[in-house]
DNA sequence: ACCAAAAACGAACGATCGTGCTAGAAAGGT
DNA sequence: ACCTTTCTAGCACGATCGTTCGTTTTTGGT
């Protein structure tokens, strides 16, 4: 790996961190450049605008939570379990600001603002809820869940427990998020199976 | 109503209107002014600072959910019926980018920076998870709800349904969103008698 | 050891940020 | 109709924003 891309590297690595603290479009060259040690021009130069550093740090993030969430569940054997992996990848990530966090708050910050990092964001998200999806899916043809269950209503569903939790555990730190949590989602294997 | 604090409304309204789009940290002083068609410095006299703004644009917007969503809600018959009209009034601010959005993003943006405006995003969240736990334990004692359900855990659960709503409608402006947003809520109501 | 290419820096730009200060315009009670 | 209070505008400030440019340092292949 050549140093610009190390350096490169490093940058998103720290940028993500911040980014998913301040958020996304909180992202500041200046402050980007002081916290890595770099001179505000030197950083600039690997970034084209600093909307390209934002689409960049959201790919980046993405790679992180594929490695931390995603690969990890299809380790595990195929129907529910992979799907109580998913689950559990996915709230450890979240009790430590990991890269799930990241994509909460960008959702939420550019639902309404038009434009790539949006139109980034959708497509990851879209991206994601399908495999949710086809791990439910295969739950079914294995006969772990309801022959007549909706995979993308779970997807939908297992969503809106994570954001729950993210809002409990970040906001309010909240104890009780994560025993919460997972009775939610225990409620909601419950009712699929 | 006096002419300033008139004036100070039609910021607040604007500002809300905003925030909801943009986040609460978007927020511009100079910006807002534009848009009111007032100047800077006289816009920034109704407000000593530009969080004491943000603070006060988060209050309005709590008088405006209240407003829209709990009052509506407590004019229905208690017990189940409550709950299923604070759902629809929710479910319809959602609709329509209203105050109900500006909890949303700001919770998301400010779950992680300490301060006034994260100390009354949470502050308003524990008020309004008790009014909905409160209207599910009268449910319980009307015998409309399994008498071992728990209302915190229910409150956590709605709240997590909506969140899911606000991002698949607002981010994914997926048709389905409230058709999949229905079915959750009326899954949580079903194991709860 | 040399040298082209890549990477980082320093300085500067126009714009906008939040925030004071001061003078004038509008409002409203008398 | 006056006078005091309240409200608003204008101007300026230091800081920081994203971005550009030219120069200097570092890197890595030969």
């Amino acid at each position: 790996m050549s140093k610009g891309e190390a350096t490169r590297q490093a940058v998103l690595d720290r940028a993500a961190a911040t980014a998913s603290r301040i958020g996304l479009a909180g992202l500041t060259i200046g402050s980007l450049a002081a916290d890595t040690g770099m001179s505000k021009s030197g950083l600039f130069a690997h970034f084209q605008s600093k909307e390209s550093l934002q689409t960049q740090v959201l790919a980046y993030a993405r790679e992180l939570f594929s490695d931390q969430v995603v690969r990890p569940a299809l380790a595990a054997p195929r129907g529910k379990a992979r799907v109580r992996a998913l689950f559990e990848h996915w709230v450890a990530t979240g009790k430590e600001g990991g890269a799930g966090c990241l994509f909460v708050s960008a959702s939420a910050e550019y639902d309404d603002q038009p434009g790539p990092i949006r139109d980034q964001l959708v497509r990851d998200h879209l991206d994601f809820a399908d495999s949710v999806a086809q791990m439910f899916r295969t739950g079914i043809s294995e006969g772990q869940f309801r022959p007549d269950a909706d995979p993308d209503q779970f997807a939908h569903d297992l969503h809106g427990v994570m954001l729950g939790f993210f809002h409990a555990h970040r906001l309010l730190a909240e104890s009780v998020a994560e025993a919460r949590t997972r009775r939610a989602f225990e409620n909601l294997l419950a009712a699929a199976k």
